[in-house]
Formats: structure tokens, sequence, C-alpha cells
DNA sequence: CGTTAATTTGAGACCATTCAATTTCGGTGG
DNA sequence: CCACCGAAATTGAATGGTCTCAAATTAACG
């Protein structure tokens, strides 16, 4: 089995796609690459040669300003590139970290480049990803720029939660949840020690429950409506 | 001359389109339409007919939250669409409102899809055009993630200058500068308030003069160090 | 000029931060 | 299996950046 099956399966939630561009997606050459938790998978400024899809684990993307504080403006999971930019960029203009040990599906940046200018579909689904990512990074923005701590946090979790089911990660309102509270922090744009309290404050509201890295969702609706959220936004990512 | 000119001029920057791609571009059926200061050029919740080439004035697009507040995610200027996703959406997931009377080349959904799908050359630009959009939502979630009041400013105001530049807007650090301080605090996740104290000091510290709607850096070097701005996020947005 | 929008000012309150210390947890080796 | 360790989570108290609310001033525009 292909290791780009997932994606795949994923564009063609979207739209079936014909034979001979299934075909040219399993043709394209593929390296397979592991990262350990934490390790940097693009380093800002670095030259790009390769995009890398995403096989088991989770990764978020990140950049530093001069202080040394951190920004999280995107967290992947299974399915998705992490690092698609890079396709079209020289240079990496921000960062990609392992949250888990992560499994990769490294491709050239060539062969994608040669594959969507040789098949309509696939540079139409590359948009769409690249569109879809936009999307979100719309609505972090909205979320860091005009929300309360409370509301942050439980937007992002509900975020999170729908990306995870449709990727087939979660049962009966209960997720892998990898991300520390200082991760969690840096991407609300909170302190660790406000994450903290926030969440303390999401259990006794009994929104949530959250310990060792498993999340459970008590009240999806009461969490939607603390967060603010809808789920337009995430159309083309689910 | 094509309403399109524009569009041509800035992709040939990047990289020279074939004489067959220009008439493409050329071909593509255009309605001109006007918009008033405020007025709303996309709608959240609407569903997606056209996508809008700005042709003059400046716009901007923002989301609301349920108390009313409202975040700005980015702001437009001559020779960018202001709507692109649209063209894969079916309904609209944000607004987009005229910061000034503006002139818009409007193209239908249909026509700009079909273009992409027969050129792949101009597929590879509108995807491009959506990357740098990225590029900068990325940066405009760390601005209002992490930076204090002075910074998210001044780095806006960096930001805004050499895209000005680039679109021949501005001559000798002296630019238009039409939005509100209201507008400012949207966008930077401070309130008008606050904005209103923050440019003073910014005026105090001999970084900008601004008033009736003309913005003059006065020091460029020391406004980039004060915002911790560095331009590789907007390698293909100039 | 008159009217409305935009900017400016002041003072008090509050949400989130900072800094430091403590407790708990997860993993490791003896 | 337990002792140990570093990382992560938790707590407290004081500080501070930004917000809120309200009023006054200035600028824009017909």
């Amino acid at each position: 089995v292909s290791p780009l099956s997932s994606l795949i399966r994923r564009w063609e939630r979207r739209s079936p796609l014909s034979a001979e561009d299934r075909a040219a997606i399993e043709a394209l050459p593929v390296t397979r690459r592991m990262g350990e938790r934490d390790a940097y998978l693009v380093q800002e400024g670095q030259p790009t040669t390769t995009c890398a899809l995403l096989l088991s684990g989770m990764a978020f993307r990140q950049k530093l300003i001069r202080d040394g504080a951190r920004q999280i403006v995107s967290i992947h999971i299974p399915g998705q590139f992490v690092d698609l930019q890079n396709c079209l960029l020289d240079v990496a203009d921000h960062n990609v970290q392992a949250l888990t040990r992560v499994e990769l599906a490294v491709i050239s940046k060539g062969a994608l480049n040669d594959l969507a200018a040789a098949r309509p579909a696939l540079a139409k689904a590359l948009w769409l990803d690249t569109l879809a990512d936009a999307a979100i990074f719309r609505e972090w923005i909205v979320n860091v720029g005009r929300r309360d701590a409370k509301s942050r946090i439980a937007h992002l979790l509900c975020e999170l939660v729908l990306r995870l089911d449709a990727a087939g990660q979660g049962n009966h309102g209960a997720y892998k949840f990898p991300l520390t509270q200082e991760q969690l922090a840096d991407a609300t744009g909170l302190t660790a020690v406000h994450t903290n309290r926030t969440l303390q404050a999401l259990r006794k509201d009994r929104l949530i429950s959250l310990s060792s890295q498993a999340l459970t969702v008590l009240d999806w609706r009461g969490l939607c409506h603390l967060g603010d959220f809808s789920e337009r936004y995430l159309r083309h990512a689910l």
C-alpha cells in the first residue's frame, strides 16, 4: 500500500480523482522519514528542497520573535502536508516542529511542482490545501486577536476536535492530546501559567476533562458556545 | 488597455508569462464595479459567485465575533485579489470591506477556475497568490499573539510600507494611509484608545509621523527594530 | 459653518503577566 | 518494584499592560 494513500483518501473526500491522477500520485518518488518529539522538521532561513506529508503523529508550525517568545500558527494531524508552502519557496519563512514522534512521507519540491504542472486536478487539490490552511490561519488571527483566554482555548479545542474526528482519530469525544500547557499557551498567545488557570476553569465548568495527554469533551455545545465556534471556516479542512 | 494589466504586471515580476497566458488573462470576461468606503464587498455566509481584483483604493478582510468585536485579518492594495478564496468556496467564510472608495475588476468563479484548469502557469500564479496571503496571515498571527502594542503597530506599518512601495504607491517614505485608528486597532487586536496612545508614543520616539491620512516614516531602521520586522515572509507578496 | 466622525485625554478596573516556589507526573535505572 | 530524576503542572502574590467608560477636543465634509 502506497504511503500516499492517506493523501488520496483525503482528496477524494472532496471530489473523486481520475485513475490517472491517482496513479500519478502513487508514482511520486517518496522517502520515509521519522522525527523525534520536538525535532525541527523545517527551520526558518533554511533553503527548501522537499515537502513532507504527515503519516502519523502530530506537528506544528511556529515562528520565534526576537525576545525568544514563540507563536504557534498551526497544528497538523496525519494526512496533511506540514510544509506545502516550501514547494514554492526558496527559503523557509517559519519553523515546523514535531509535536510527537512523527512519520513523514518526503517528496521533492520538483516532483510536486511537476505533478501540479501536468495534472490540473491535482494542482487544484494542492491549491485547495493551501486555501484550507489559509482559512484556518484567518480564524487563528481572530482567536488570538479578539477573544479572552477561556474562549481562545475553547475555540482551539473545538477546531482540533473536529479535525481529529474528520481524520478518524477520535472516539466518542475522547482524543489523544499531546500538547503541553506551554504549547497550548504558545498557540493561543497566552502564558503557560494563565493557560493552566484557564484549563482549570474549563474543567470546573465541566466542559472538558484533560489530563495525561487525554482530552475528553464533556459538553460539546457548551464548549462551542464559550469558544464562539462556527465550523464554516473548516469547509475544506475536514 | 486591459483592466487586468496590473495583474499581469504583478505576476510577471515573479516570472515571465507566455504570450498565450497573457492573452488568456486578457480574454477573461471582466466587469468593473465601484465600492464606497466601508461598503461590504463580500459578506460571510453569502454564496460566492465571483472573485474581484482590486484596481484602485484599498480594502480589508475581517471577521466579527459574537460580541460584535471585529478582527481585521488582512489589508489589500491595488493589483491583488481581495477574495481569491471565493473561487473555491461555495459560501464566504469572512467579510471583505472597502477601506476607501474602491474600483474592482470582477471575474466569475467559473472563468477563473477554467483558466486555472487550462493553463498550468496561471494555476501556479493563483496558487502562489494564495500562498503569499497565507505567509502574511502567519506573521499576522505572530503579531497579535506575541508582540506588545508598540511592536504590533510598528510591525504592521513596516509591512504596509514595503507592500505600498512594491505597488509603486509610495514616494520617499511618505504614503497615503487611509486606516482610522479604530481600524488599526481592529487589525492589531488592540482597542482604539490604546492604539491612539501607542501612536503618540511612536511619534514621540520620532519613528513616524501620521496625521490626516498621511504616513511618513521618519526612522525606517528604528521602526523595523521596534516591530521586530523581517521581510522574508513577504517573498512572494511584493 | 454646522454636523458628524475621528482623535485625544483622564482615571479606575481588570485580565493576564511575571517571578518564584511547590507539587505532580512520566520515565528510567538500580 | 521502588527510588530517583527532569519535565510538566500547579499555586501564590505582586505587577503591569491594556481595557473600559466617559468626556473633551479636533478634524473632515457637505
